[in-house]
Formats: C-alpha cells, structure tokens, sequence
DNA sequence: ATGAAAGCGCTAACAG
DNA sequence: CTGTTAGCGCTTTCAT
C-alpha cells in the first residue's frame, strides 16, 4: 500500500492539519511531542514517504546538486565523488551527475537539464568550452552556487573553488626528473588548449625547465586527452624522436598507464632505460608494473570541501580552498641513464 | 537578469497566457505559429529556463532516475554509465547517483533519499543486503520501475533485469583454464553471501569443475569485496597454500589486478608460474602487464538498455534482457606448467 | 501548540 | 487556438 501518499492522508490519520504534519515532519520542535508521536505513527503506519520535490518547489531553491565532470575514470571519480555524495547526503541534498566526455553538445545538455532541476548549485571540474560566460553569469546574477573542482583557485571571481595549485605540482614533478639528471623531458600533456587544469601543468612544467636553464623544446610536449590509448600513441610518438626524451611526464595517470605499456611494447625497460611519470595517484598506479611515480592529492578532502561549498545558501561568498599534492615516488622513475 | 524567472513573467512579454507559454514551449504543434514564434522570442530575451521539478510535480511522476552502484571502479561505471545517460538525457530525464560502497546504511540513506525526489525508476546492480523486500514491495506496489543490472534475468518478478547470465560466464572461464590444463585452480570470488552476482560466479566456477570431474576444494576459494588490496592479500593467501593453484580466476579485474600484484611481489611469473584471469574487461586491464585475460560485456548497451526500461511509463511490464559475454584471451593466462 | 488559507511554478481539463 | 480555473504536495504566515 505504500502508493506515495501525501501529507493530507497522514493528517487524516493522525487526526490533525497537514501544517501539523509538515511540523511534525520536518522540525519536531515545534510541536507537542505527543503530536509528533502520533504524527509519526501515523507516516510509519501509511509507509508514508516525503516528498523532497514538492518541498523544494515551494521554498524556490533545491536540495540538489549537479556535478558535471569530463570522464569517468579519471581521479576525480572515486574519492572525489565519495566526499561529495557523504556530505550531501548527510545534508540531505541529492547529488545529479553527468559526463561530458569532452564533447561541448553533451556539456550544454547536461547544464541545461541541470538548470531545469533548479540545482542549487553546480560542481565542475574546471570551466570548460564555451560555457565560462553563461556560468559566470549564472553565479553572479541567479544565486547559483558553482564551485569548481581540481582548479587552482582564481581570486576575484563569483566561483568558489577547491582545489590546488596545478603548475606548483607540475613544476615540482618536472624538478624532481630534472634532479635525477634528465634534460630531455617530454611532456604529454592534457588538452591544454582547453582545460585549465591541464594547461597549469604545462606551465609548471615550462617553469621547472627554466628554472633549470632547460631550453623548452616544442617537439617534446604531445597535448592529448586523458585515456589510455591517447597515452600510449604520445609515448610511441615521442620514443619515436630522433633524440628521444629519457624521462616522460604524463599529466594524468591514464595517460602515463598508456605509456607505460608503449615503453613495454618497444622494448624499453622502465626505468632503465626511460622513466615515466603520471597525476592524480589513481589507485591502480600503485599495482602496475613498475609501480607508478605520481602526484597525488586528496581528492576525497576535495569532494567534502566543495559539496560543503556547494549547499551554503545562495547569498553567501564564493570560497576558495587550495589543497596541498604531494609527490609520491614509486618504481617507474629513475636516473637519467649514462650517455644520453 | 538570469533570475530564475517563471512563466508568468514570459506569458507577460509575450501577452499570452501562461497557459499557452505552457504549450508552446513544451508542446508547440498544439499552438499557432505565430505565438509559438512571440512565446519563444520571450522567454529567450527573458533568459528564462523551464523549471523541471514543477512539472514533475504536477504530473505526480517524476522525470528522473535513481542509479545505486556498489562501488566507482567497478565495471558498471563507465560504459554503463554512459549509456544510461544518453538514454536518460535524450528523454528529458535526469540521473541522480548514489554509491553504497557495500555498506548497509549508506545503501539505505540512499534508497530513501532517492524515494524522496520521487524517481521514476531505480537502477540498481544487484538487490544487495536487506533492501530486497522492500524494493520488492515498491516495485509491485507503488509504480516504481526497478531494474537491476549486472545479473541474470529472474522471470516471474515485478522487477526488470538487464544482464547476462553470470554463471555461464564464468563457467565459461573456468573452462579455459581447465582446457590448459589446470586441475587446481583457485577463486578469487566478490561477495558471493550477500551479492547475487557474485554467488553465481562461484557456481559457474563450480559448474565447470564438476564437468571436468574436479573435485571442488574450498581451500581454493577466497571471498573479498572487489578491490584491488584484497586481490592482493587473497592471492597471497592462495599462493602460500601447501599445494598451491596453477591458475587462478578472479571474479571482478580489480580482484585480478590486485592478484597480478602479489605474484610479482613473490616473484612468480604470470602465466608461467601462475595464470591470473579476470571478470569485466575494464579498459586499462589491456595495459598490465601482461595483460588480463578476462570476460568481457557490453556495458554500454546495458546502461542503454536499462535507462530504456527505466523511463517507460510505471505500469508497464517488467522486462528481462539477457546479453552474451565474451571471453577475452590476453596474456595472463597459460598452460599449466609440467609437473603441477 | 495547532489550524486555515494562500501560494510555489507548472499542467490539464474545460470553455469559448 | 487560447484563456480560465483548479490543483499537484508541500510550507508558511497569520490567526486562534
């Protein structure tokens, strides 16, 4: 019999108003503790369920926030996710998610139907495509709460953000080949031309080079999208050089998975012969073979932070948490070998 | 000026009623041309956005879908995802997500705040811990379409399945390993005392002893939740068994990469000490080394095939979709060595 | 402490 | 073809 009845029929129940029930419900403070006892056998007896929806029509903004990320599979998944969802829900806000794929029609869909949900409010992980303007306005002018995740916090701005310092991170990674005796460095790179995030990195690695009077080489940075198999193509690419790199940065660990296997499929011992390292400190980085050098964040601290962002009213400030990432040193990079 | 506006406002503009801002925004054939024309040119100046939840409201059902996944990581995310989606979105619905991570009060916490936005349909990978009877109830008694993925249709249920039929499947694995040779050969299983799925695995595994006249040794089967630490340790423990197995099937890829791990740790060649074969047939199993013989299924067209289910209209009947899987031979799996 | 009434943004009869 | 009216399930004044 639980044919999701309403209010109306547990007030009958309970011999009171619906105003009562709705108190009784949703802040028993307010009301005579025998008529919340009686209220709620009344509900526990019909099987009677809220209805969040109709709740959050009436108070004009939602419990529900959107999430919009790139790719399944990528480190924000996983942990990022996780600390979303137990701050939200303990919060009582749902979460609606969407993939982009990279791909801008899919990205334009999925805000729009979020924006049908009225979400209170948005988290993305970085701005991506054509939609940095309508975002911004929609932050600035209609009391949509976006927080952007994985991106170096920009200051001044109506958006929050959680998350850390990219180039700071790649520079570091960039520095510790570089102290391992590698000067032929190749980078593959995220769509930088695109995603913030991904073009951070390259900075950070740019600012390792110089600081190491490295002349920066073009040929030696492929910009790819963060899989598996784009990995491995940039790994063959650049082993293909003619003075080929001895040590390669992949700013995403899919893609430094990918190379990884390219450096097998050619022949090449990692680290012996060229070394390689990722981003993000997946979870299966730790169980290749050689184990992966990563740069690794807190990624659940991420989710938590940004979902608490996310649900503090409308009116309130944009924040801007940045995190620390720390490098994490496995089996898949070693010094740079003789001769080279 | 993006300020969440309604159709009052656009009917205002555009000198109509909100009626007919009703029908010519959201069914335009049933409005002359002209005023479909002024309606739209309104709400565009306006910026004004259709606001989703009101609808839904009124209807009495909702437009959107509840998915609960044990587990990010797991084969279901991506593809499957994926495909839900673009089913879901294409027909105007929204997915909101949950991830129980196999435990009791999360998986609850979640149902009920998935029942509480009204969802049209939950999509759930398997009727887990003490959910089942209620889901049950709810899907026969109160127009929730429910539609589990992942296992094998059961006939006569009020609830829809979109799977394939995991017991054959893994039977089928088995089999191989049988056919090289292996007569000790140990399981990794999932949860199998509380996941139907994974229950199914072992008796395919138990099947295709029984077929080959092996004798089922249940020092040979070890029960962990599917991630890659327990692979590990599982394969360890199997691994320091007196007489220990030739071959071994983990029942998810993470099981089996973590089962990869502990065989180089104790320097023991894949396959020609030990073969490893895996379930799911995630994409970066391609790229360990060696690579992962394991199962593979079209996730994406069940996550299409499920959202389908999911959105048809309450009353209709349940549906039973059994896919085929496919055996995916890679490196990771060998004949049995001499003298074992 | 509780009830009556108004109304959130939208849709679905029913008239005209 | 378009406007009027009623109302979805809930919350929130405002009385009592």
């Amino acid at each position: 019999m639980e044919k999701n009845l309403n209010m109306r029929e547990v007030a009958r129940q309970a011999n009171v108003s619906v105003a009562t029930v709705s108190r009784a419900l949703r802040s028993p403070d307010k009301v005579a503790a025998p008529t919340v006892a009686r209220v709620q056998a009344a509900a526990e007896s019909l099987g009677y369920v809220y209805n969040a929806t109709a709740g959050d029509i009436l108070k004009g903004r939602s419990t529900v926030i959107g999430l919009l990320v790139p790719a399944v599979g990528n480190a924000l998944f996983g942990e990022t996710l996780h600390g979303i969802q137990d701050v939200a829900l303990a919060a009582g806000y749902s979460v609606i998610q969407g993939t982009t794929r990279y791909n801008e029609t899919s990205e334009a869909m999925l805000v729009d139907s979020m924006l049908q949900r009225r979400v209170h409010a948005l988290i993305l992980t970085g701005m991506t495509y054509n939609m940095e303007a309508r975002i911004q306005r929609l932050a600035s002018e209609a009391g949509l709460r976006v927080v952007v995740v994985w991106e170096k916090p920009v200051k001044g701005k109506s958006i929050s953000y959680v998350g850390f310092d990219n180039r700071d991170a790649a520079r570091r990674m960039t520095e510790h080949l570089v102290d391992l005796g590698h000067h032929r460095i190749g980078l593959i790179a995220g769509p930088y031309s695109r995603v913030g995030r991904a073009r951070c990195r390259l900075e950070g690695y740019r600012d390792a080079l110089q600081g190491a009077g490295i002349p920066f080489d073009p040929d030696l940075v492929i910009e790819r999208h963060p899989d598996l198999l784009d990995g491995r193509e940039a790994m063959e690419a650049l082993m293909a050089l003619p003075e080929r790199p001895s040590a390669v940065f992949a700013t995403s660990d899919l893609l430094a998975i990918g190379a990884l296997k390219a450096a097998r499929s050619l022949g090449l011992s990692v680290p012996g012969d060229v070394s390689v390292s990722g981003f993000d400190d997946l979870d299966v980085v730790a169980y290749m073979n050689p184990p992966l050098t990563t740069m690794r964040v807190d990624a659940y601290r991420i989710g938590q932070l940004a979902a608490q962002v996310a649900i503090e009213p409308a009116g309130n400030p944009a924040r801007h948490y940045c995190l620390d990432s720390d490098l994490v040193l496995r089996g898949s990079v070693g010094p740079c070998p003789k001769g080279t």
